[in-house]
DNA sequence: AACTTCCTACGACATCGGTAGTAGAAGGGC
DNA sequence: GCCCTTCTACTACCGATGTCGTAGGAAGTT
């Protein structure tokens, strides 16, 4: 059988987020964390968070000193990947070129950001190696 | 007031396709499409469905005979742009090269989209402008 | 020992999304 | 007129998510 996707909801993910750009962290740091980025939870709302999200296996927890201290278990790739994966299933019949050009048509992006996107897209092309330089 | 970013459930956007792929149709043409799809739901249940998504303002209907016809009020595109957009908020802070990158290193693409890529790419980029024609 | 502070366990509650049953209107057939 | 089919309107229900409050334990302060 394939696996479960793991389904996370807006605010379980905001909890990772912190997770994965501060590292483990207790309770209180994950809520410093949120309310930090202007999300201002209460204190169990975030344990609850923790909770759910280490029954759904995402997180790891791990006793210290009075607290314990959570660690994300998935990479925030994995999920980028899952969600992009799903997205295309479900609108472009598993046709991730369709998407990619609306999106490269729609976004505004930097001139920067643009050569970076040619370069991967030449280190898919064996005909354009974009090595070099 | 920024437009409220519009959720769709997974089951909605079923039905949203239905009208994207099909064009305006009655609740039972729907309920057909998904079926085909493999999606065996109850003729009420699309009528759910339309109903709320027309609630919600993303279809529309139109009496005609008996029955009303749906049609969609909001494009694929939009919806993909905005999902995309909501996932490089939550996990990259808004940057979308890294999770493009993230996109394009798993997908498989054909010799063919590749090129048609790189076209789309160079089109943005004055740099490169991808020659004449 | 009493108080204060912080931590976790549990339970609660609202909303939303997925799914569907029932009831009643509307039209076609005989 | 009566019946069958089809449509829409309502209502309901469950599980997931977002959000907390309360209770009770552990530990540090005096």
């Amino acid at each position: 059988m394939a696996k479960k996707p793991i389904e996370l909801g807006e605010a379980e993910l905001a909890v990772m987020r912190a997770l994965w750009d501060h590292g483990a962290q207790t309770v209180r740091e994950v809520m410093n964390r949120l309310h930090e980025r202007g999300k201002n939870v209460a204190y169990t709302t975030v344990l609850t968070f923790l909770t759910r999200l280490e029954q759904k296996g995402v997180v790891a927890s791990d006793k210290r000193d009075q607290a314990y201290v959570y660690k994300a278990r998935i990479s925030r790739q994995s999920v980028t990947i899952s969600r992009i994966r799903s997205l295309v299933d479900q609108l472009y019949d598993g046709a991730a070129a369709p998407m990619l050009a609306q999106l490269i048509e729609n976004e505004r992006f930097t001139p920067d950001e643009i050569s970076q996107l040619r370069k991967l897209i030449d280190d898919l092309d064996p005909k354009h190696p974009s090595k070099g330089e």
